[in-house]
DNA sequence: CAGTATCCTGTCCGATACTG
DNA sequence: CAGTATCGGACAGGATACTG
């Protein structure tokens, strides 16, 4: 996408989106986190054209979500694993997960996350760090902050209370 | 996208992005949850062409995200609200949020989540509903559930401890 | 103002064939 | 096995003109 409009350049919602916005591209971290590595083993699992893959492989290891390292010599091969930046994007798939769990139940439940260690069923909230308060129960609003540009500010100018 | 794997089509995440996976359609969403309803309104806001808005309008209302509403009778003028599924949908934003103001720093913090009510700054994180207990603290995984299919529970079988 | 209608371009993506 | 190269189609998306 091209981005024309001020709105989408500034935000870090439009910015992300920018990085990991095509179809495919979450597809490929869900199947990282779930420990896929190799080229074969997303092709495999995603169904994906390989040339496809080739793109989009290279874009998330450019955007600084997989690293690219060879895991053998000759012939040079390469294994795609998950950064730090890259795993800190699970919350991301995680509340997409929640999201199709909840409202997209037409074929019923066919994944549950769970904790490993006990087996129970995980429901993924979003809270506030600080004082552990569910999301939905604030009127949590954004505002510009301190490096934003005129516009920004103008969008989002604060109107307390 | 067409869905020719199973992966796709089994997969909650997979399904929440057939519906809102389009570029345009979270920026959208953000704009509804900033307040935005009527077309003008997300037209300027984001810049976009009137026919893809009217594309990505109508494919928020068939999806069940945005419902459109009349407000005014001659003419016919309606304005696009989110419905409890849409709004149900803001964890993904805030997610999407936090990581990119956590990680695409390079033009500085120009968005800030705040309480409205405290004018303090929110926080988002993922815990367990139940547990309280931070996702990334949690060796969470996919398993296959009830009504899983056999290639669902092939891929995702519960492997324990 | 709130859209609809047309035309055009870019590119995402699939299919297939090929290579070390 | 792990990709690269090439071809073609579908559609997202932009630009612009038009309407009540």
């Amino acid at each position: 996408m091209r981005r024309t409009s001020f709105a989408e350049s500034e935000c870090p919602i439009a910015n992300s989106l920018e990085l990991v916005g095509e179809w495919w591209s979450m597809l490929i971290l869900r199947d990282a986190f779930d420990g896929h590595t190799r080229f074969d083993d997303f092709q495999r699992s995603l169904g994906i054209a390989p040339n496809m893959l080739t793109r989009r492989l290279a874009a998330l290891v450019d955007a600084g979500l997989l690293e690219k390292r060879p895991y053998q010599q000759r012939p040079p091969r390469y294994e795609y694993v998950l950064t730090a930046r890259g795993r800190d994007f699970r919350p991301v798939l995680l509340a997409l997960y929640a999201w199709g769990d909840r409202h997209l139940t037409a074929e019923g439940r066919n994944l549950v996350l769970v904790d490993r260690a006990t087996g129970e069923e995980v429901s993924p909230v979003l809270v506030d760090r600080a004082t552990g308060r569910p999301l939905n129960e604030i009127d949590a609003v954004f505002t510009a902050g301190p490096d934003a540009g005129p516009r920004m500010r103008d969008r989002y100018r604060v109107e307390p209370g």
